[in-house]
DNA sequence: AGGCAGGATGATATCGATAACAATCTGAAG
DNA sequence: CTTCAGATTGTTATCGATATCATCCTGCCT
């Protein structure tokens, strides 16, 4: 019974404890340290419940003499309310849906909302992994990015009842709510502005598979467009599993030339080929834009920098984040009520720098 | 009263319902509904447990039947096992950084843990108010990104009882575990090896606030080195706040020059500053290494593709975060017991390229 | 003086899983 | 035939907070 005690100080004067006796601390001995109840310490906790000033500064100063910290596990489990929202992006290696990332958890400050963020690889196997593990920590929403999933997938969002955000593209079956763009017009945009300033053999970087399906958009967009201005086909090649490094895209642009060496202007899945593709280039002693002119896609930091800056399309992702917390958080505060599946666009708009500059030829 | 049942129809052929009657499924209705109790549903949940082939047959087939979804919230407060890791890293817009939660999240595959992550936009008051919002979560460990914290934080570390790994640097005071590389040191090694390539007159770029303390200390680490060699007080200058964006590369390089024309090799506390500073230069028609050296730090993807291609210092970004990942499990593992708080250093290189190459001189 | 609204606080049941221990069953050993 | 180890399954209490309802008190109105 005594040896308590002495383990207690024995321990206290070496390394600090780990889970032995730390934060053991409960609601419950806030409570009885004050001398009040633990459902008092509970409402003291929020902002909106009803106890006296008094009471609430007296617990609080108890809870940091003590070190209490709330558990929200435990509260969730009563309160029903996780107090989580999950979002899968492709990566968190690429700016563009970091850039989300950062939108979602900016929107998310002050709601007392924590982001469970995971990143499918661009694989609709992983994700549907990734949205099982998520809904096992019962998320009130979930953010996606695109619109193909596998049908257990859409089995398992269905039967969560929480809303759900398709992001950076246009589904063609949405699940629920969208915020995005059309990923094909803005690339047919981009041959459009390209086409009125001259250029006239379009070639074009980027895979085609069902895998990064943003990228086969705007693929498809390039190629239709190509057509539709009478400008025969268009000489697309794919390099590479997407998403496309810099490294490929320094490598496709090689390849390209040497199958079509005439072309004039070359449009990328992303500014990352696009930046690989203008190095490459210059490596070997071709000039950008004289030699050949090169376009990106996503308005990445990198092209206003690069010299020759690259043309582009901009796209909001920090915004598409931004919006997607906050349609989510809309559906949520609506509860099972009213709240048809919108569609909210995000704008986009073509960005000419020197990469495509006429002028200089 | 009879307004109700006709509601339910009605929902029932439109969007489906929201938290109305969904997920309201149970471990106990899966337990009835195979004839099992819930314990046995439970168990069958887990490799490990034992619970005869053919009864975890039934069961899954229920569980998939029903659409039953596993709550780890529930499971967690009986188990006390959150099932949480938290880290914290100052951006996850920065690719190093993303790189090591990416690590981070790759080590814990298949542990069944779930990776909480926030950002702390390199301040410690932001990382302090993180730090308490994980622990909310009782995360089993916790990775952070650099030494210097409030006291507060420190105090709630320490008293949470749970493994902590600082990263990306060398605390002088480590909490618990370290996995990283002396900033300091590693700078200076870049200074020595571009010394001995007959560089003379060093400039520095990159700022000195608390806010970036491994930027700091890459700083001090060159100030010191350049002096180490006789050569003369370096010319460091800074540019806005931490951290120092491509453009701001591109105009602390122009301030540089401007207030000592004659330097030869400009370093920077990291390669997105030296791209932009180098894209500055050739934008003004100054040629990189031929007028003016410049290097990097950190060896992004961009560094290698750049042309000029980028000298810099190599880290191993994504292996940090592994390597954190890996002790924190071990730590875990080990419970209270033993497991000293060990430094794990990480390896660190210098990559010349062609940005300071000294022969086109 | 009586009554009552409304603020502050407390008591108790509960959220959904799991720990810990009990019970049951099977087959093999004695 | 009995016994017992080991495999399988069930029962009950519990994790730590919160929802809900009950209680108490104060002050104001009639």
């Amino acid at each position: 019974m005594k040896a308590e005690p002495v383990k207690d100080e024995d321990e206290s004067k070496g390394r600090r404890l780990k889970g032995v006796d730390a934060q053991k601390l409960t609601m419950a001995e806030v409570a009885k340290y004050v001398g009040v109840s633990a459902m008092t310490v509970s409402r003291a906790f929020r902002q909106d419940a009803s106890v006296s000033e008094e009471t609430r500064k007296r617990i609080m100063e108890a809870v940091d003499a003590l070190g209490y910290v709330l558990d929200l596990s435990a509260g969730s489990l009563s309160s029903r309310r996780s107090g989580f929202i999950a979002a899968l992006v492709p990566s968190i290696n690429n700016s563009n849906f970091s850039d989300t990332a950062r939108g979602i958890t900016d929107a998310l400050e002050n709601t007392g909302l924590q982001l469970l963020l995971g990143y499918t690889d661009y694989s609709a196997e992983k994700e549907e992994k990734l949205i099982e593990a998520m809904l096992r920590r019962r998320p009130e929403g979930i953010i996606l990015t695109g619109g193909s999933h596998t049908d257990r997938a859409r089995r398992m969002l269905d039967k969560a009842g929480i809303p759900v955000v398709e992001t950076w593209e246009i589904p063609e079956e949405p699940i629920n709510h969208v915020v995005g763009f059309s990923n094909s017009e803005a690339m047919s945009l981009l041959v459009r502005a390209l086409a009125s300033q001259g250029y006239r053999r379009f070639g074009y970087i980027g895979g085609t598979t069902a895998r990064d399906t943003r990228g086969s958009q705007r693929r498809s967009g390039f190629l239709k467009t190509v057509e539709e201005l009478g400008l025969g086909p268009g000489r697309a090649i794919s390099f590479g599993v997407p998403p496309i490094t810099m490294e490929q895209g320094g490598q496709a642009v090689v390849s390209l030339l040497e199958r079509w060496p005439d072309t004039e202007v070359v449009l990328c899945v992303s500014d990352l080929s696009a930046f690989g593709a203008i190095m490459e280039c210059k490596r070997r002693g071709m000039r950008v834009p004289e030699d050949i002119a090169i376009a990106g896609f996503g308005d990445y930091e990198i092209s206003s920098i690069c010299h020759p800056s690259i043309t582009t399309i901009n796209v909001d992702c920090y915004g598409i984040g931004r919006q997607a917390a906050a349609k989510l958080l809309d559906a949520m505060q609506a509860g099972g009520e009213a709240t048809g599946d919108e569609i909210t666009l995000t704008g986009y708009r073509v960005v000419l720098r020197e990469s495509t500059e006429r002028g200089a030829r």
